[in-house]
DNA sequence: TTCGATTTGTTCGTATGTATT
DNA sequence: TAATACATACGAACAAATCGA
């Protein structure tokens, strides 16, 4: 009784599987359409069926001329490609008020590897509790004035080798970091937000009266093949700020 | 050297004007593709590529042999037409922190039509300062429990006729009802959201101590064709509850 | 219940245009 | 210029879902 699904849905999969596996990687095209329709013995058409869905989902990009990628976080943040750039803000969701778009100015605070996870985190990047972690405490700035305080907790198994220098040291985003050096393209983001009375630290860094309001963001980070791969708690201080979301 | 624009956008476009001038109400079908084919003299395939564009916009839904239509708001509410339903909770994104997903209830608090719209609104809405407005103010309760304070504001304009015994006694949800008796489809919203001490009236409502952090939200909701229709400002009581957002 | 008409979904194939190298 | 790759558009055939006779 079990239709089997349909023959692009198959090839979708299948495409999906070889870029989790780190086939492909970031500037490196895919076979061509054709190519890949004589592989899975289908029409051209067919393969373009799964590509798009593939597009759909963020974990490709087309270039007329050119080919099929997956999409370079970095690159997407320089190139003005075509208009005022969305890309580079897609998983970067605090604005001035204004709805200026400023890049963000990041600072490494704090740096350690091999803690053990918490066992509050370990559910949600699909880990066992204590299992050996990297942590990072960056600042965000934006136009000079300190907007946000985040902590990042990533399992060390996916960052082999992952240290203060390299972290620090990166040409762009951190998520161009994971791309570039690890194979992991981030797509999708979850986000839980809350209002909270600001802890320490962040009231200490946005020059805030102890127990004013912030807006905390925990957010899970998955790569293709809805793997996570990273989780980060974010305090924003949303005086001139806000957070900024649009859903379509 | 202006290339003209391919001509499944000038479908897309012509059937999205459609739409948004009130063709096509929410439950009856669009001509078929095979109609539509023959109407705009282009390859059947040349009108799925358009359907396509404003099905992945949620202004259209297809319906294998049945045919392609407007989607309902409350239906989609109502039906679990295909596993848990996710539709329903496509613009309302407070939870419980378990993540279940209880849908709200929804008390009238109050209602006026003819206020002057404030100078502030008046830009998010595209509509002239002072014009007139109805307003609303909603309780919304997850399994009991008091969470978000709601103010509605609406051009009086969009809502020929709008009372509080029609704004009260519709049957499923706000958007269901600008649907149904209005013609106007949300299927976009922008949402900037603050952390901010609760205001007097949250803070009752919540049983919150004055000042106590609340989650502030400002959406506007675009029907299709990008058309501004509502304005709301939400406070959320965060302690046991989340805003829950995700990016893909 | 069966059947046929209608409508969308899938897959094939082809031709031509446009962008890149 | 030529080769390559994606983009657009056409047309056809059959499958699957729906609905009413």
């Amino acid at each position: 009784m079990n239709a089997e699904p349909p023959l692009w849905r198959m090839i979708r999969d299948s495409l999906e599987a070889a870029l989790a596996a780190g086939e492909y990687p970031a500037g490196t095209p895919l076979p061509s359409e054709a190519k890949l329709a004589a592989r899975f013995g289908c029409a051209i058409g067919t393969v373009r069926r799964a590509v798009d869905e593939l597009v759909a989902a963020r974990a490709l990009v087309r270039r007329q001329g050119r080919g099929t990628f997956v999409p370079d976080h970095d690159a997407m943040a320089r190139l003005p490609h075509d208009g005022p750039d969305r890309t580079a803000f897609y998983f970067f969701h605090i604005r001035p008020e204004d709805g200026a778009r400023l890049p963000p100015e990041t600072e490494l605070l704090d740096f350690r590897a091999g803690l053990p996870c918490p066992a509050w985190i370990a559910p949600h990047l699909g880990i066992a509790a204590r299992a050996p972690m990297i942590f990072a405490r960056n600042l965000q700035r934006i136009g000079g004035r300190a907007v946000a305080l985040d902590e990042l907790w990533l399992p060390r198994a996916l960052f082999p080798g992952l240290d203060r220098a390299g972290f620090a040291g990166r040409d762009g985003t951190v998520y161009g970091l994971y791309q570039k050096r690890f194979g992991h393209s981030v797509i999708r983001t979850d986000e839980r937000l809350k209002a909270v009375p600001a802890p320490a630290e962040a009231a200490t860094a946005f020059d805030l009266a102890p127990g004013a309001p912030v807006l905390r963001i925990l957010r899970v980070a998955y790569a293709i093949g809805d793997r996570p791969v990273e989780l980060r708690i974010s305090h924003a201080d949303t005086r001139e700020h806000e957070y900024f979301n649009t859903l379509a």
